[in-house]
DNA sequence: CTCGCATCGAGAGCACTGCTCTCGTTTCGA
DNA sequence: TCGAAACGAGAGCAGTGCTCTCGATGCGAG
């Protein structure tokens, strides 16, 4: 969270209960404008929507880059649970096919639903960077998701065997610290291969939601779905 | 360009000239301003830079986003020129391999160089979209290239079969369509193949220059270079 | 060669922004 | 119960995009 302002009032008192109230409603009214136009979040009239003055905001965000940054930690949270509901939806926890189309579609669907929300993490960083400390770990949710996939991928021998092409070896164990991160201990050349149908997808994504499928593209619903199987037969998901 | 705000004086003139290297003036302090703290472009400071009242601006361009239209054009056509070049410079025409990888490390060369112009140009959409219309023939430029790569590759048989996954008609059409447009007449599943790999460079492209990389991949350009090879062999590019 | 008009930069001004500081009021907890 | 902490209102500062007016300057048609 984000309410260094002053020293939060011990955990059950009234004051307590309104202030997580309070920054409950700024965070919504702001995600509503963001929604509205995109990341010229002005806090101002965010305050007038709320019917306080601007400087009141203040007493729960340091300045608008924190507030940013809570609906940056929340959006993280809010895609990786689209995506954790999404794996965990399909039934047979074997079909890792079918949960790996799964998630890619929850990704979609939940960016394509909040354009400007999917920019505020995944497009340019908006204001001065510095994606502070707290945004880190809630990004790394949806990636787990991918991680889960796979080590049940390979627990169940449902990962074709990789066509080794030869990796550098600074490269090679960087990659397979990565796979160790998302919990996976598969082998380089595969944890490279689902490296890169992740960032396939997400370039998919992003050109579909920052317009660049426009006049080329109509049946997007398809062609992502193309992508993403492509992927997973890329990956050797079967 | 963008100067409807008068009636460009007559070409000849000195007005004209003057006018032409102002404009090229401010996009230039524009342009170093942008690179120097990303989107945020300040008018005011602009004019500061160059000596000038802010309201003369207004001369050369109707508004903030008039002139940020301008340097996205003008991003668009660099990255389009740098590709071009990278291309033209292999000397065996018939190397498509080579060709493709050189195309790749010159886009992203370019965007890691320029990261804010990048983020102009392939993040997102800044202030109210509205891409507007003279936008989008140079943000062409960078993918006929791929489709000249494309077209050399089929007439030198350097593409290899594809192994057909079915697609939805519909989707086949506009998939066609696309081929069509950047002049390569190859089947509809290679170039689906095609638009994959290009999507997946310009995610891996938008992961580094956004910082998804950070504290993950350090051998950068090994990583891009292992990835654009992977995707050329996807493609079936040899 | 000249004279009216288009173009130019300066400057003041408007509405807006993020943010700070002060000042009474309310609420908490020791 | 009473001092300290937290709160919202309000004024104010520096900055922004943009508009309008006003003299000065260069242009091209006569």
């Amino acid at each position: 969270m984000a309410d260094k302002t002053t020293t939060p009032p011990a955990a059950g008192s009234i004051r307590a209960r309104v202030r997580a109230e309070m920054i409950d409603q700024i965070k919504t009214i702001a995600r509503r404008h963001i929604e509205a136009e995109g990341a010229n979040l002005s806090l101002r009239a965010v305050a007038r929507d709320l019917g306080v003055v601007s400087s009141a905001l203040y007493r729960y965000f340091a300045n608008r880059d924190d507030l940013l940054t809570a609906l940056i930690i929340d959006a993280y949270d809010s895609l990786g649970d689209a995506a954790e509901r999404a794996d965990a939806a399909v039934p047979d926890r074997s079909d890792v096919l079918a949960r790996w189309l799964a998630v890619a579609h929850a990704l979609r669907t939940w960016s394509v639903d909040r354009p400007h929300e999917y920019a505020l993490i995944y497009g340019s960083p908006v204001p001065g960077y510095a994606a502070p400390r707290d945004t880190v770990e809630p990004s790394t949710r949806p990636v787990m998701v991918l991680g889960a996939i796979l080590a049940d991928a390979k627990a169940a021998r449902r990962l074709s065997n990789e066509n080794a092409t030869p990796i550098p070896t600074a490269l090679r164990l960087e990659i397979l610290r990565v796979a160790e991160t998302i919990g996976a201990k598969v082998t380089a050349p595969i944890m490279a291969r689902a490296m890169i149908a992740w960032t396939q997808l997400f370039g998919a994504i992003s050109f579909e939601v920052f317009g660049r499928l426009n006049n080329t593209i109509d049946h997007r619903t398809d062609w992502y779905d193309y992508q993403a199987r492509t992927m997973a037969t890329f990956i050797g998901l079967t």
